[in-house]
DNA sequence: TTTCTAGTTTGGAATTACTCTAAACAGCCT
DNA sequence: AGGCTGTTTAGAGTAATTCCAAACTAGAAA
């Protein structure tokens, strides 16, 4: 997977992958990657997992969620779907893409396709 | 206005809503503004133009729009919208509601009810 | 297998958006 | 005018992220 992105295989990018592509579908920040990490023994450095994040997103290998401006969010899920996004507890929930059904679209402005569309859901404990 | 949101209406108060909620609709940072009063020949600390920010936002007179987590951006416009946003300019365009439409919406976790939704149009210049 | 090199990692310093703090100040009620 | 309380101020502090130059490594070549 890393080789057909263009990216060297490295220590590194490796026990990243394991971790992260591995098929199940989860929400993970910086901090989090990295206990996780630590977790397995291995030490990586701070900036190499910002970096491996944004590489591995600009690789299509990870989709970078946005919901609020403190820290970022990667989805491990690519594929088309959206998100519940519970302010109060800071908690991420996958929708399926087919549970939203967006029958009107507007048309890009002149000379703009449009590249993605995201619904985030905001939601709040009765 | 900043009477009824329970602001006590300050010289500074006064001139960012002075700024702002003049009807029009647009898209605003705390640099941005911050650069605006100055234009103005007045002086307004940092650290006040972000707590006016908050307080107009929590307030209802602004709305957070979030589309990166770079910087906080403010809509003047706190009508039902949504956006496109061409991240290679980092622009931001308003879409009349009536333009997007919701026809299915997923039901909302046990216990939690649904406060809002944000839908953002991404675009790319051909 | 050793050598070489371009790409990668490292730790720490730098950047940036934003919040906090304690002291000065200004609405507003009396 | 006096005074209480909420607000502003400048500057220090915080936290996520990027930048940097030196050390390292994967993989190609010898």
């Amino acid at each position: 997977k890393l080789r057909d992105a263009g990216l060297r295989p490295t220590r590194q990018r490796v026990a990243i992958a394991c971790l992260l592509l591995d098929g199940r579908h989860r929400h993970i920040t910086a901090e989090n990657l990295t206990a996780e990490i630590n977790a397995t023994g291995m030490h990586v450095a701070g900036g190499t997992v910002y970096n491996t994040l944004n590489q591995f997103t600009d690789a299509g290998l990870l989709r970078r969620v946005t919901v609020h401006n403190e820290y970022s969010l990667f989805d491990t899920n690519t594929d088309h779907h959206h998100h519940f996004y519970d302010a109060a507890h800071d908690r991420l929930i996958d929708i399926p893409a087919d549970q939203v059904l967006l029958s009107r679209l507007p048309q890009a402005p002149a000379d703009h396709d449009i590249t993605g569309v995201d619904v985030v859901i905001h939601i709040y404990k009765k």
